[in-house]
RNA sequence: CGGGGUGUAGCAUAAUGGUAGUGUACGCGGUUUGGGACCGUGAGGUCCGGGUUCGAUUCCCGGCUCCCCGACCA
């Protein structure tokens, strides 16, 4: 990609209605653009960043028998008032509206109940069973209070999967399989060190949920962690009672801010229970089915990573979902020969698949350097009269600042050997 | 939803009961060219609705907006 040619240009200052730095990062980068509060659209390089970390979670959710659909946004208010949670008195964050025809509809801020009333058509036999199924969907709740930047939003993705089972074992094996691919989707995604499988207050059928909670300064939560015995509890369920169950004691427990990232519920079979979703054992009883859901929220990952990798400059991004893993900046284009010299490294870079931004644009060198601190690219490689001259280019890692001097061979060699480009 | 604050040009800010200023970004001309350079020049603005007043961007009332704290987050 063309920077010259890239919608969106980047701003030097940041925008006064925003407190939260993920906020003030990614519009100055010009990755987002606020609607409203709450409201975001993501733009070219900030879209780039979403469909990555989408497609990370795709490929963790294939890998323990996920698959992909979407639901719709438009729900029934019928099934909703079926488990008694239309009600604005029960669901606080609704966005409701009415039908020309007749009827009122709500928009989706979860597909719980949507999606097993649809199961009732495709399951009535064991003999269907397990189903697992995910979507991305943009999620509508119509919260009292946006906050912090993307991080809580009225409007986000998320993926969420709902599990169907037989038996309790089936079930359970699933949930755990579905523990052990969140936590490769966040060590995929750089969190993996902070990012804590945690206890918290339960759903209808256990007395916990998990919850996976990533340490930043930006978040709502607060936990207690102990990092040797890999345990973490959410403030909420921080009690003796817990502690006991946990085998923990207070004194080994450090607390720590952290923002939710994932949040998974076991349901047994009391959602089924509830919306009369059952199959027929091979005794031919009818039985409710087991159930589970599991949620990532897609667009406030982005908003933590942007908080946690960034710096006075900008952003920082890990190579697993940076929109380009290089930024090719050429200086010294007014020199037609440099310019000819950097347009043949950037065809040459494209041609062996590396993802680059290049900054062809005719500016100074200063602007082009903040520029590329601030989008946060992972590699920049410098092209300039003096590199053309040394036969040597700078690369500077954006995370490290680490400044190396490589040959045209050594640079492709190092790309070529990066499974990321 | 309770409390506090806010609203001026694309963005960031200043001032004011009587012609609204600066920076940045933008257009044009020129000088520059490895960390947001400079000179000249040009275009561009007071959230909405009422009220007070000869006159309101300024004061008053109402609304909306955005930010922060709290509550909420199944």
């Amino acid at each position: 990609m063309r920077q010259s040619q890239l919608f969106t240009k980047t701003r030097k200052e940041a925008p006064a209605d925003e407190a939260a730095k993920n906020a003030q990062l990614l519009i100055r980068a010009g990755f987002v653009y606020k609607e409203m509060a709450g409201v975001y659209a993501y733009l070219p390089l900030g879209l780039l960043v979403l469909e990555k970390v989408k497609q990370i979670v795709r490929e963790e959710m294939n890998a323990i028998g996920g698959q992909e659909l979407i639901m719709t946004s438009l729900q029934r208010k019928d099934l909703w008032e079926r488990t008694d949670r239309w009600d604005d008195k029960q669901v606080d964050v609704w966005f409701k509206s009415e039908l020309k025809a007749g009827g009122e509809v709500g928009f989706g801020w979860s597909h719980e109940e949507p999606i097993a009333e649809m199961m009732k058509n495709y399951i009535t036999s064991y003999k269907d069973l397990p189903i697992y199924v995910y979507q991305f969907q943009t999620k509508l709740r119509n919260e009292l209070r946006a906050k912090s930047g993307v991080m809580r939003g009225r409007e986000f993705v998320m993926k969420d999967m709902y599990s169907f089972a037989v038996g309790e074992d089936d079930h359970t094996a699933f949930y755990n399989a579905t523990i052990a691919a969140y936590q490769r989707v966040y060590e995929r995604l750089g969190l993996g060190e902070d990012t804590f499988v945690t206890f918290a207050s339960g759903g209808s059928f256990t007395q916990f949920s998990h919850e996976f909670q990533t340490i930043c300064e930006a978040g709502e939560d607060s936990i207690y962690i102990n990092r040797d015995k890999n345990i973490a509890l959410n403030a909420e369920v921080y009690n003796p009672e817990t502690l006991a169950k946990l085998e923990v004691t207070e004194a080994e427990l450090t607390k720590v801010t952290t923002a939710e990232v994932g949040n998974i519920f076991n349901f047994g079979r009391q959602k089924a229970s509830d919306v009369g979703l059952s199959y027929k054992s091979d005794s031919g009883e009818d039985v409710p089915v087991w159930m589970g859901s599991y949620g990532i929220g897609v667009t406030r990952l982005i908003g933590v990573i942007a908080e946690k990798f960034s710096d006075a400059k900008g952003l920082v991004w890990p190579e697993s979902i940076a929109p380009f893993l290089v930024h090719l900046v050429a200086l010294n284009t007014d020199d037609s020969a440099v310019r000819d010299y950097a347009e043949g490294i950037y065809s040459e870079l494209q041609k062996r698949g590396v993802a680059v931004l290049f900054d062809d644009r005719d500016l100074r060198a200063g602007e082009k350097f903040a520029d590329s601190d601030l989008i946060g690219l992972p590699y920049r490689v410098v092209l300039s009269k003096k590199t053309k001259e040394s036969g040597k280019f700078e690369m500077i890692e954006r995370r490290s600042g680490e400044v190396r001097h490589l040959t045209e061979v050594e640079l492709y060699a190092d790309f070529d050997n990066d499974p990321e480009s």
